[in-house]
DNA sequence: AGCAAAGTAGACAGACCAGTCTACCTAGAG
DNA sequence: CTCTAGGTAGACTGGTCTGTCTACTTTGCT
């Protein structure tokens, strides 16, 4: 399956979503970008919606992917947490950075079902990986102190691109060394 | 100045942009709901942007207000950074809750200057607020703590609006506690 | 070679939206 | 009473957006 166009569209709405939003972003400029034809993207998919779909969970699947090989290069969990807020930090150095685009996702896409579940699903995912890294680190209460630390990464993220600056990411990390240690 | 059409028009503005978010709410649905002629709105403001700037520096000095009596009502600085998550617990109670108005606008004002200045702003002065109580609380590093309440503020209400949920804000407010109490 | 599936270019329809224009109305100050 | 500033209704313009249609071409498999 998923042909060639697909392929090109998905890649190509996920470039253009994040750097300017998916309402930003009109269809002609996706299928420009992918050098595609209009038509091509309609026969591969049934409306904007199902590419943006496609192509945010492509991006989801991505980044957990790095979360777990982040997860998995370092024993140490506390290490493991930490290195996440290392890698918001990277993420929020790449220039043109406009905050988490799943947050921002969620801003526009009020009243697409669709769209909205997958972005609880994302921060979901994430929470989970902080649940099992703060469970390894013997917090007493893991599920809250992964509660805790989304927050502190979904804070960080959407300060940093609000202020156009690392410290929001910086501080977090901080904190989040704060609430690990008080966490046994 | 500040004529009575321009009046209704603000509050109906600012009721619809909380609710469905700046970029879903057309024109005539703003002066609809404000029972006032669509001139009225141009004979009073430029433009839509315009209007948005009016209305959104109005729910700022609102939401600067109420933090204010509330850090002036409560004399113990820590009792006043609590009550501010209590407060951020109330707006995510209000039914229709879609995330801290300000980061939906940072989302959907991506190109206009003025509307990102806004938000920008607004943080920076909830920010103070944080700071102030922060050093009266006799933190050693006053600002950065503020920074980390800040991303925990924003991040909870975030999280508490994509999961439709109050824990995200209550484990916050519990984080919040324990940055505090290692921060001497 | 031949055929089916996939892709192409671009015109087009239909909806929606910001902002303008016109002609009329109303209320309050002098 | 009259004049004026502010308000009104709604048609209209120009632009943008998603999604459709058509007729044509390419590609890959057998």
């Amino acid at each position: 399956m998923s042909s060639r166009a697909s392929q090109r569209l998905t890649e190509a709405a996920s470039r253009l979503f994040q750097a300017k939003g998916l309402s930003s972003v009109g269809i002609n400029e996706v299928v420009r970008e992918a050098g595609v034809a209009k038509m091509s993207l309609y026969n591969n998919f049934p409306s904007k919606s199902d590419l943006a779909k496609a192509a945010y969970a492509q991006l989801s699947k991505e980044r957990q992917q790095a979360i777990e090989a982040l997860v998995k290069k370092v024993a140490d969990p506390e290490t493991a947490i930490l290195e996440m807020f290392d890698l918001a930090g990277r993420l929020a150095a790449r220039p043109g950075f406009r905050g988490c685009a799943f947050i921002d996702l969620a801003a526009h896409s009020a009243q697409d079902i669709g769209l909205r579940d997958l972005v609880r699903d994302h921060k979901r995912a994430i929470h989970r990986h902080f649940e099992e890294s703060a469970r390894r680190h013997g917090a007493v209460r893991p599920r809250q102190l992964a509660t805790q630390l989304l927050a502190l990464w979904d804070g960080a993220l959407t300060d940093a691109a609000i202020e156009g600056s690392l410290e929001p990411i910086h501080a977090a990390r901080e904190a989040a060394h704060v609430l690990l240690a008080a966490s046994k």
